[in-house]
RNA sequence: GGGCUCGUGGUCUAGUUGGUUAUGACGUCGCCUUCACACGGCGGAGGUCCUGAGUUCGAAUCUCAGCGGGCCCA
C-alpha cells in the first residue's frame, strides 16, 4: 500500500471501492484444485448475455457473494465459477436487426458468427458490471456455452442420453411458434388471457361450438358425453364436415363437457392439449391443416396458403353464406403463447427430438436436496408430477449446439460421430465412415439444433470438472443458487439431466431467492418505467450499499422491493461505522500488541460478552443464508452497543494517562472494529477491507471469520447495570433540560452487589458517581406487581386470571413478604415459586435529591449541583 | 378452478416450538452545534398485528372460514 496514512475524515465509496478493485487479484478467488480443504462448488447460474446485467442478477449474485465470501473465511476451497448461456432466439433477432438481415439472406455460418460477435461483446459488458459490484468471481473457472469446448460436452450428453433411450425422435404433437418457426418445450409457453368469440354452427346436423373456426378441415371426429341424451345414438354414426364434405366419426368420452357450448366437441389436430389426449386416445387421422409458418395448407382446399385468421374470417363468412351459423358468444379464454414473442402457440404434428421424463425419479432426487425455504420444493414437485409429454428439445433455429447426427440417404439410418470428433456441425461436415447399415456414404445432417436448457442443464458437471468423460469426483455440487422463476425450467431439467447422466442429484442443496420488484412494488418492466439499473445505484452510493439493500430488503427467498431508502441507510451505516473506525484508530490504531489478557476493565469485559454474543449471531444466520439477520446483527451491535453505549462509556478513560485500565480500553476498542469488519466483510467487501486495511492486519478476506467466546457472566449482568446506570441518568438529564455533558454533582447506586466501574461512569455523567450495596435512606413504595405468565399459566391454567387479580388485592405487606395461599373465586390456591415480585418506586421527603427506580430493585439518587 | 405464498404504525420490514408493555429503517415532532460522526445524539408521537369464528388461562404466532395482493399452473 502506498497511500496515505491519514485517515480521511468522510468516507467516499466511490474512490475507495476503484481503489480495491485495483488492488485484489483475480487469483485470490481461484478454487484450489489441489488444495485439502472442504470444497464448497457453486453451480451459478450463466445469465443469458443481453448486455444489462440487471438488478435481479445483481440482487441473485449478491447472494451468491455473500456465500462464497463468508465460505472462504471459514475454511473451504470455494469454486464461484461464472458461465454465460449464450444461445437462443433474442440474439438471433437483434443479429436481424442490427444488421437489417434475415437469417436466411446469409449462410449458416455467417449468421452463427453475427452472433458469436454480439454475444462476446454483451458479455464483456455484463462483466464489467460484475466486477464493479465486488463479486468475487473465479475468472479461472468461466463457460461460455457458444464455444466448442462448452457444446462438445452438450453434445456428448446428448450422444449419452440417445444411446442409454433418454434422447429419441419421434413425430409427435409439440407446442410450435409459427413467428419464431420452432418447436418449443411447455416450459417455454406462457399463457394470456384473451377474449374470443364461441361460434355455433350446424354440423351436418349437430350443433357445434367452437373457438376455432379455421381448424375445420382437421376436424377428425366429433365427440359427445356417454351419458348425454341429447345425442343418444349418435355414437358410431358418421358426420359430413361442412364445407370440406368428408366424413368424421362421433365417438364418446367421459371428457366432454355436457355443460359447456352444445355439449357436442369437434376433435381437430390439434386445437388443444386435450385434443391430443383424444387423438391417441381414440386412435383419430391425422390431418395437417396449419403450417409451420402458420399458413393453411392444401388440406384446407379453398383456404390454402391463407393464415390463420384470415382463413377464419373467411370459413366463417362461408358458414353465414351457407346459413349453418347459428350464433356466437364471447368466451374468455387463456391462450398459450410464446414466451418470447407472445406469439399464441399452435399444436403441431412434427418429426422432432425428445427427452423422456421419468417424474418420480426426479422428484424423489428433489427430495434429497435441501430447499431454502423449504417450500420451493413443492414448486417443483407440482410442475414435475403434472408434466404429460415428454421435453422437446429440439428447435429449427441456427444459432444452438447442433444435434450431432446424420441420416444416411440410402437406409435412412441415423449416424452418430466419435464422441473423441466433437464438437460437430452435421451440416458442414459428414460422417468418417460409411454407413453401418448399408454402406452408404451420402448423408444428409441434422439441421436441428438443441434448446438452450440442452446447453445450460449440465453446467453443474461442467463447473464440477466434467470433460465428457465418466462422473467427476467433484459431482454433487453444494449449492444451486438461482430465482423461483426458473424452477420448472432450469432446476427441473438439471436434476432430470443430472439423473440420467450420472444417477444422483446434481447439488446438496438450492437456494431459491425472490424477484426484484419496482419501487412501485410491481414487476421491473420497460413498459411500467419501473426499471433501475445498477449503474445508477453505483453511481451515487457505490457496490457496498448496493450489497446491504440486498441483504437487508427482505427475508432470504421472499421477493423484494428495491427501495431508495435501504440504499441510503446502508450508506448512512457506512459513514457511522466510518466515523466509529476513524475514533478506534486515532485511539488504538498502533496498539495492536495487546492480548485479551489485557481486559480488566469491567465496560469492556461487558463489550467483549457482547461482541461474542454478536458473532455466534451472525454466524448462526450466515450459516443458514439469513443475510437479514446477519446484517441487523452487525447494525444493532455497532450502533447502539459499541457506539453509543461503550464508546461514549469509555471516552472518558481514553483521555486520561496512559495505564492498564486505558490499555483495557484500547485492546477492546480495536478488537471489536476489527471484528465487525471481518463479520461484514462479505456483504461490504469494499468498505470492509478499507476499515481493515489501517489495523495493518492484511486483508480482511483472508483474515478469517473470527472465533470469538469471551465469557464472563459477572461482567455481562454488571456491565449491562452500568450501560443502564448511564442512560437512565442521561435521560434523567435530558428530562431536566440539561445538556449530556454538563456538571450534575452527586450519583450514588443503590446496588445489590459490589461494583467497579474503574470510573468510567463519572466521566461519562460528569458527576461523582459512587457504587453501594447499603440500602437507601428512602421511603418504598410498592407501585405494581409483576407476574411471570411462564409459571403462572402452566401451573393454574384457567385461575390464572383470578388468581393475578387475588395477588393484585393483596395488601401492601404481604406483596413484600410474600404469602403461600391466596383466595380464588373462594378457593385456596397455593402460590407457585416465582410466581409474582413486586415493582417498588422510592420516594423521598423534602426532596434534596432525585430518585430513579431501575430494574431489579437498584436505586439511583442524584444531588444535582446547586 | 387448483397449488404455493404474503397481509404488522404514513411507507417498507423483523418477529410465529403461544407467555403480560410487538423489531428496525425511512418519514414525522421536540431537545441538544457533547472534542469519531448533524449522513449525528437523546427523547416523543404514531399500531383494530387484514376480517370473523374456534382452540387455550393466554393468540401477531395454532385451526377453520372469508377478504385482499403476489407467484406458478389448469
Amino acid at each position: 500500500m502506498s497511500r496515505s496514512t491519514e485517515i480521511p475524515k468522510a468516507y467516499d465509496p466511490n474512490p475507495v471501492e476503484e481503489y480495491w478493485l485495483q488492488e485484489w487479484k483475480d487469483e485470490d478467488n481461484y478454487f484450489d484444485p489441489v488444495s485439502t480443504k472442504p470444497r464448497f462448488i457453486i453451480d451459478t447460474p450463466p445469465p443469458y448475455p443481453t448486455g444489462n446485467f440487471h438488478i435481479g442478477n445483481g440482487f441473485n449474485w449478491c447472494y451468491i457473494d455473500f456465500i462464497a465470501r463468508y465460505k472462504r473465511m471459514r475454511g473451504y476451497n470455494v469454486m464461484f465459477p461464472q458461465g454465460w448461456d449464450c444461445h437462443g432466439l433474442p440474439t438471433e433477432v437483434k443479429v436481424e436487426e442490427t444488421h437489417g438481415i434475415t437469417k436466411n439472406d446469409v449462410s449458416r455460418d455467417v449468421f452463427r458468427q453475427m452472433c458469436h460477435d454480439l454475444t462476446i461483446q454483451n458479455i464483456e459488458k455484463m462483466r464489467a458490471t460484475m466486477r464493479r459490484c465486488g463479486f468475487s468471481i473465479d475468472w479461472s473457472n468461466e463457460y461460455v456455452t457458444m464455444l466448442p469446448e462448452y457444446y462438445r460436452k452438450t453434445q456428448i450428453s446428448f450422444l449419452r442420453m440417445l444411446k442409454s433411450g433418454d434422447i429419441y425422435q419421434s413425430e409427435h404433437p409439440v407446442n410450435f411458434c409459427t413467428r419464431c418457426e420452432t418447436a418449443i418445450a411447455f416450459a417455454e409457453v406462457t399463457y394470456d388471457d384473451r377474449t374470443t368469440l364461441l361460434n355455433f354452427f350446424d354440423f351436418d346436423g349437430v350443433e357445434i361450438a367452437t373457438s376455432r373456426p379455421e381448424l375445420l378441415a382437421a376436424c377428425v371426429a366429433v365427440a359427445v358425453h356417454p351419458d348425454d341424451e341429447r345425442y343418444a345414438g349418435t355414437a358410431g354414426k358418421t358426420l359430413k364436415v361442412p364445407l370440406f364434405g368428408y366424413s368424421v366419426p362421433v365417438i364418446t368420452d367421459g371428457a366432454v363437457d355436457p355443460e359447456f357450448g352444445s355439449g357436442a366437441v369437434m376433435i381437430c389436430t390439434f386445437g388443444d392439449k386435450q385434443d391430443v389426449h383424444w387423438w391417441k386416445q381414440h386412435q383419430l387421422d391425422l390431418r395437417k391443416a396449419i403450417n409451420t409458418s402458420g399458413r393453411m395448407t392444401s388440406i384446407a382446399g379453398p383456404y390454402e396458403g391463407l393464415t390463420t385468421k384470415e382463413c377464419r374470417e373467411r370459413i366463417l363468412a362461408d358458414m353465414k353464406e351457407q346459413g349453418i351459423l347459428n350464433r356466437q358468444e364471447n368466451l374468455e379464454q387463456r391462450v398459450g403463447a410464446c414466451w418470447r414473442c407472445k406469439t399464441p402457440i399452435e399444436i403441431l404434428s412434427e418429426r422432432q427430438w425428445f427427452v423422456k421424463i421419468h417424474n418420480e425419479g426426479i422428484i424423489k432426487a428433489a427430495k434429497e436436496i435441501k430447499w431454502m425455504p423449504d417450500h420451493m420444493y413443492s414448486r417443483l414437485e407440482n410442475w414435475a408430477s403434472q408434466m404429460e409429454w415428454d421435453w422437446c428439445i429440439s428447435r429449427q433455429r441456427v444459432f444452438a449446439t447442433p444435434i450431432p447426427v446424420w441420416f444416411c440417404d440410402g437406409c435412412g439410418a441415423t449416424v452418430l460421430p466419435d464422441e473423441t470428433d466433437l464438437p460437430v456441425d452435421p451440416t458442414a461436415v459428414t460422417p468418417k465412415n460409411a454407413c453401418p447399415v448399408c454402406g452408404g456414404t451420402s448423408f444428409t445432417g441434422e439441421k436441428d439444433v438443441l434448446d438452450t436448457w440442452m446447453d445450460s442443464s449440465i453446467s453443474v458437471l461442467n463447473v464440477t470438472g466434467w470433460d465428457g468423460g465418466d462422473i467427476p469426483e467433484r459431482f454433487p455440487a453444494q449449492i444451486r443458487p438461482q430465482g423461483h422463476d426458473i424452477i420448472r425450467t432450469w432446476a427441473f431439467y438439471t436434476i432430470l439431466r443430472s439423473l440420467a447422466l450420472t444417477g444422483s442429484k446434481p447439488w446438496d442443496e438450492i437456494l431459491v431467492n425472490g424477484m426484484v420488484l419496482g419501487e412501485d412494488g410491481f414487476k421491473m418492466s420497460k413498459s411500467r418505467g419501473n426499471i433501475i439499473p445498477p449503474e445508477d445505484i453505483l453511481k451515487d452510493y457505490g457496490a457496498d450499499a448496493f450489497r446491504q439493500w440486498s441483504a437487508i430488503g427482505a427475508a432470504t427467498g421472499s421477493d423484494i422491493v428495491f427501495s431508495w431508502n435501504d440504499v441510503v441507510a446502508g450508506s448512512r451505516f457506512q459513514t457511522k461505522l466510518w466515523n466509529i473506525a476513524r475514533f478506534v484508530l486515532m485511539q488504538a490504531g498502533d496498539s495492536g500488541d495487546f492480548t485479551e489478557d489485557s481486559v480488566t476493565v469491567l465496560a469492556d469485559k461487558w463489550l467483549m460478552c457482547r461482541l461474542s454474543a454478536t458473532v455466534a449471531e451472525v454466524t448462526g444466520a450466515m450459516e443458514s443464508y439469513q443475510f437479514d439477520r446477519a446484517i441487523r446483527g452487525i447494525r444493532e451491535f455497532s450502533r447502539d452497543i459499541f457506539a453509543d453505549n461503550y464508546i461514549e462509556l469509555v471516552k472518558g478513560r481514553l483521555y486520561e494517562d496512559e495505564g492498564p485500565a486505558r490499555d483495557s480500553a484500547l485492546y477492546t476498542l480495536r478488537a471489536a472494529l476489527a471484528t465487525i469488519c471481518r463479520m461484514f466483510a462479505p456483504i461490504t467487501p469494499f468498505f470492509s477491507e478499507e476499515c481493515f486495511s489501517y489495523l495493518n492486519e492484511g486483508s480482511v478476506h483472508a483474515a478469517g471469520w473470527p472465533d470469538l467466546s469471551f465469557v464472563d457472566m459477572d461482567a455481562a449482568r454488571n456491565g449491562a447495570l452500568l450501560v443502564e446506570v448511564v442512560s437512565e441518568v442521561r435521560r434523567f438529564k435530558h428530562d431536566n433540560g440539561m445538556a449530556l455533558n454538563a456538571p450534575l454533582g452527586q450519583v450514588v447506586v443503590y446496588a445489590n452487589e459490589g461494583i467497579e466501574d474503574a470510573g468510567d461512569a463519572s466521566r461519562a455523567l460528569n458527576a461523582k458517581v459512587s457504587w453501594t450495596t447499603e440500602k437507601p435512606h428512602l421511603e418504598q413504595v410498592v407501585s405494581d406487581v409483576n407476574f411471570s405468565m411462564g409459571i403462572i399459566g402452566p401451573a393454574l391454567r384457567n385461575k390464572a386470571r383470578g388468581f393475578m387479580d387475588a395477588v393484585r388485592a393483596l395488601p401492601e405487606a404481604d406483596l413484600r413478604n410474600g404469602v403461600s395461599h391466596v383466595t380464588v373465586d373462594g378457593e385456596e390456591v397455593a402460590v407457585p415459586e416465582g410466581a409474582f415480585e413486586p415493582v417498588y418506586v422510592y420516594r423521598v421527603a423534602g426532596a434534596t435529591v432525585d430518585v430513579l427506580t431501575l430494574k431489579e430493585g437498584v436505586i439511583v439518587t442524584v444531588l444535582r449541583i446547586a
